[in-house]
DNA sequence: GTCCTCCATGTGATTATATAACATTACAAA
DNA sequence: TTTGTAATGTTATATAATCACATGGAGGAC
């Protein structure tokens, strides 16, 4: 922070969810993904499943799991928690999806293909969420825990800001 | 990620929470350093929110906001909910402590002097915690923020693995 | 095909985490 | 001392997640 920052070199992985983009084909391509993913490596995806990577697709914001419940009864599936949470833990054990903690929400994979180290954007105002790439093991955090002998696993990184299209609405001094 | 993330310095603050160290410090000290902090800035260190930092200087741990509410209930504090968020709320804002979302609990602060954007390494086979150092926003999150226009405001860090000491009783292999 | 097993789904109940709303008390400044 | 403000206490409730057990359906063994 004020650090002078020296440009780091701009070569990303552009994050889906603030930029604008065909939607329509978020989900049918999300979905296809996910289709061909299970069926390569002998998962079921079956309709719940199905139907919660779905919900989630539609819209590129973090989704509580009880907002999820709600969709899935009206589409006629069953209304108990278990129901949304087990498909939700279907989805995030094989990459599929993604839990927020910082929000307990959920949000469909941006990258279903290959492995990666997601990382995240959300908007305080809108709620949007968008998907990045980072790889937290290599710079600091990375030296900390070699420097104590922790073995890392599992990385989460989330930033919490303002997205170009609030930012653009209500500038900078906006602390809502 | 693929940004030249070029070896970062291995200068790091070391980590406190796996090492040996004198831990009947780490309580006075903490408090100590609340205090001044408090008095500097004109916040008010009151007997509930000396004594929830208090609780979480005691353990290298995240302490769910219920066991803390119970140790305050034996203190003869109140014992509603609120009471605990509250002091919880005072200590994480003015950076005395720190949420690790993951768990949804609460960790003193082990580096209550400068502003940081702390990262954390968690135990999944004894909780533990440690507190490191991170700036996310130098590497690949922040480039693709930049290429967005995403604002930055907070980042939250946490790595799961293994400690030292876990990793020494039980190697590799041990996906508890 | 029949049986059998496994996994997924459904449901009711419960636990865990967190906040809303409002009354009361302590503190400090005028 | 009055008065405004911030902190605390308490009741109630909202939100998130899991447990335990019953039911059902897809595939393999035979």
């Amino acid at each position: 922070m004020t650090s002078g920052n020296p440009t780091v070199p701009e070569v990303v992985t552009p994050p889906v969810g603030f930029t604008h983009h065909d939607h329509a084909t978020c989900v049918v391509d999300g979905l296809s993904a996910a289709e061909a993913r299970c069926s390569g490596e002998g998962l079921r995806f079956t309709p719940v499943r199905r139907k919660v990577l779905e919900i989630l697709l539609q819209e590129h914001r973090a989704l509580g799991a009880y907002v999820i419940l709600d969709r899935l009864r009206d589409d006629g599936f069953g209304s108990q928690p278990p129901v949304a949470y087990r498909a939700l833990d279907f989805l995030v054990t094989n990459g599929l999806a993604h839990k927020i903690e910082r929000l307990n929400a959920f949000i469909a994979c941006a990258h279903p293909h290959e492995p990666h180290a997601p990382a995240f954007m959300i908007c305080r105002l809108c709620d949007a969420v968008a998907e990045a790439q980072s790889s937290p093991a290599r710079g600091a955090l990375g030296a900390a825990a070699r420097a104590t002998g922790f073995r890392i696993e599992r990385t989460m990184v989330e930033a919490e800001g303002v997205c170009p299209a609030c930012a653009k609405r209500s500038p900078e001094e906006d602390r809502a």
